[in-house]
DNA sequence: TGACCTATGTGATAAAAGTTACTGATTGTG
DNA sequence: CACAATCAGTAACTTTTATCACATAGGTCA
């Protein structure tokens, strides 16, 4: 797993891989666990080595708003964050494929600032990447009707899987933008006609 | 100032107040200053010592969305991150009431985070704060209607100005929340034939 | 195959928010 | 004081989004 590990976490030190293979946890979940929920008090910060998990807020009446997906060689920053604080969490984390995970315990990931440069740098850019995708987040709804937030959002997704070919039904994306289905399947049967996609039955073929 | 520093920041350790007396920038700007663009460099992280400092998002069309006011004991959270990767600035800041600020240059405000402690715990307390209202902003736009997103505005700005006489017209509410000032004028009045508060030219006054 | 479940399409209608247009009120300034 | 500028109130209308109701289509499995 060493090996492995140098190839998902290329900035690591050789001293900190050491140090994470002697202290952490690995920990594996399928699809469609819940590995975080609103209110729940992090003892680990989590580090992603396969598969992927998606970050979301929960409503009070079921609404999953979706705030971005954790990808191999990826941390969850809310979990640093409240790491350090012995906080709550604010978010909900559900796995979209079945992951591996590398969970480090609170102390270390505190101390570790101050021992590895490597971990250090590693951990202000995850924040700042998030704090910058949050912000990209923010101007979507703030400013953006439904149709461009559709758009956005199904960008997101395709730069996250990689792929052009989105395994969602109408449902779950009216949920993640907090709508609902109708007004997603008539946005998408526009973008359809536009030539930007082709629907499918359960997955949306991107042609653009 | 350095007695006046330790009373504004009590948690900084004393070598840290010597470090920053030795080598930051006092700088004072007067209201409407605007202090940080989007797009600009950012080449300080900035404490604020008095006064205060609207943090918004513009949008292409002269939107401001509002996200956070920076008070006096605190630090911009979007300077640290950015200074850390010498990155462009995502936001707008504005000087809403006279400020001085104390601007700590990029390489140092990185190399404190291995020296002292109070530093450190000081900017990871800053970017939890700042990451947990901004997700409470995005619950806000996310999940609520006009009407809510309203009280929740007014809330926030109540809590930031620890009064309950607000000075803000109808126009600059609307451009805040990204409506018109129609609808805000509509729900006001709503509000004020509630009895949560009390309109008057050019400020709000809350009964609740 | 046919009963059944889930996903999708679509029209009608309602509600929320945005726009236009105009009014009066208050304030500051020459 | 007279005038301009800004702020606020409100009615009428349009657009966008949400809701309801129902039709159809694809897939699963006994």
């Amino acid at each position: 797993m060493n090996q492995n590990f140098k190839k998902i976490f290329p900035s690591f030190s050789n001293v900190l891989v050491e140090d994470i293979n002697a202290n952490a946890i690995n920990q594996s979940f399928v699809t469609g666990d819940v590995i975080m929920r609103t209110g729940q008090y992090i003892k680990n910060t989590v580090l992603v080595l396969s598969g992927s998990i998606k970050i979301y807020r929960e409503d009070d009446d079921g609404g999953e708003f979706f705030m971005y997906y954790l990808q191999p060689g990826q941390a969850c920053a809310i979990s640093m964050i409240c790491a350090t604080k012995n906080e709550k969490s604010q978010i909900m984390a559900k796995v979209v494929e079945d992951v591996e995970l590398v969970m480090i315990p609170l102390p270390l990931m505190d101390k570790w600032m101050m021992q590895h440069r490597s971990w250090y740098e590693f951990v202000i850019d995850t924040y700042r990447n998030r704090f910058e995708e949050v912000l990209e987040v923010i101007n979507s709804i703030a400013f953006k009707a439904m149709d461009e937030r559709l758009e956005f959002y199904l960008k997101r997704h395709k730069d996250a899987c990689g792929c052009k070919d989105l395994k969602l039904s109408h449902q779950e994306i009216a949920t993640e933008l907090n709508t609902s289905r109708e007004v997603i399947s008539r946005l998408l049967k526009k973008l359809e006609q536009r030539g930007e996609l082709k629907l499918h039955r359960n997955h949306i073929e991107l042609l653009k």
